[in-house]
DNA sequence: GGCTAACTGAGAGCGATTCTCGTTACAACT
DNA sequence: AGTTGTAACGAGAATCGCTCTCAGTTAGCC
C-alpha cells in the first residue's frame, strides 16, 4: 500500500495538469505518518522547513486533486487527511468541542451501509447530488475533562 | 410551541445570570424563522439595523447558554441554528460543497438510534464524553449543478 | 540550449470574527 | 424618586488563519 501511495498521488496530480513536487510529497508523507487529521501548522512543525504560503498553497492544491480532505472541527484551524483510497481506511472522527482535536473513529460496516443509503435517499428528494458522508461525534475529549 | 420559545429563551439565559434583550429575541426570533441555519450576515440582514459586534457577541452568549448551536459548513461562514429542544426538529444537513449553503434534512428514527449507540460505544473506548452526533452529507446542492 | 508553464518563497493583503472601551439601560435596595 | 452595581450596547480597532502577489527558479519538452 505504501509502495503506491505516491505513485498513486503523482497520477492524480498529473491528471489535473500539476507535478508531484518534493513540498507536495513533504505533505503527503506527513499526513501519511499521522494518526489524525492535521491543521497546517502541525505539518509545517512536523516537516522540514518549509514555507507557510506553499503549505498552504499546496494543501488547496492536494485538496483540488483529490489527495487529501479539509475537515472543519470545533475550534478555528482547518485539519487535512489523506483521501480513504490512499490509506484504505474508512473511518469518522470524534471532534472535541472544548480543545478541537480530533481523534479517528470507525463504525461497523452494516451501520455504514445504512447511513449511506439513508442520506443518498433524502438527498435525491432534494436534487442534491452526494459525494461523502460525514458521521461525526462532538464531545469532550479525554484530556479535556 | 412558539409560546414557550421566547420563555424558554429567556430562562435558560436567566441561569447563565444573563438577560433576555431585544437584540438576543431579535435574533432568535429571526432563527426560528428561517428554515435552515443562517450566517451572522444572513442574520443582521433580516433583522433590524443590529450592528455586526452586537450580533456576533450575542450569538456567541447564545451558544454558550445552548439556545443555538454554531455549524461549520463548507464556506468561511459560521452558520448558526436555534438549539432542537426549542424546535422539537431533530435533523441533519445538506452542505453543498460548492457554494456553502446548508439544508435541513430528517433521517428515520431507528437509523438515528443506531448511529447514536454505536457512535457512543466507540466514543466511551477512548475516554471520550459524547454530547451530540453530527450526520451531515457533503454534496452538490441542486441550484449549483 | 532555449521555450513555456508550473512552482517557489517572502511578504503584503484579506476578511470573518473578536476585543476594547466609553456609554447606556436595567434591577435592586434605600 | 434617587443611587448604585452590573450587564449590555455600539463603533471602531485589532486579531489571525488563510490567500494573494510577484519576481525569481525549476521541470518538462521540443
Amino acid at each position: 500500500m505504501d509502495v503506491d501511495l505516491h505513485e498513486t498521488a503523482a497520477i492524480r496530480l498529473r491528471n489535473h495538469e500539476q507535478r508531484y513536487t518534493a513540498n507536495r510529497r513533504a505533505i503527503v508523507e506527513v499526513l501519511a505518518a499521522a494518526e489524525r487529521p492535521l491543521t497546517v501548522p502541525e505539518v509545517l512543525e512536523r516537516g522540514d522547513r518549509m514555507p507557510q504560503s506553499s503549505a498552504y498553497r499546496n494543501m488547496a492544491l492536494l485538496e483540488a486533486a483529490g489527495l487529501v480532505h479539509r475537515i472543519l472541527g470545533g475550534d478555528e484551524y482547518a485539519r487535512y487527511e489523506l483521501d480513504e483510497d490512499l490509506t484504505d481506511h474508512h473511518h469518522h472522527h470524534l471532534i472535541c468541542s472544548t480543545c478541537g482535536a480530533i481523534e479517528d473513529v470507525t463504525l461497523p460496516g452494516a451501520l455504514e451501509a445504512s447511513i449511506e443509503s439513508a442520506l443518498n435517499r433524502a438527498a435525491r428528494r432534494r436534487g442534491f447530488a452526494g459525494e461523502q458522508h460525514r458521521v461525526d461525534l462532538v464531545g469532550v475529549c479525554a484530556r479535556c475533562r
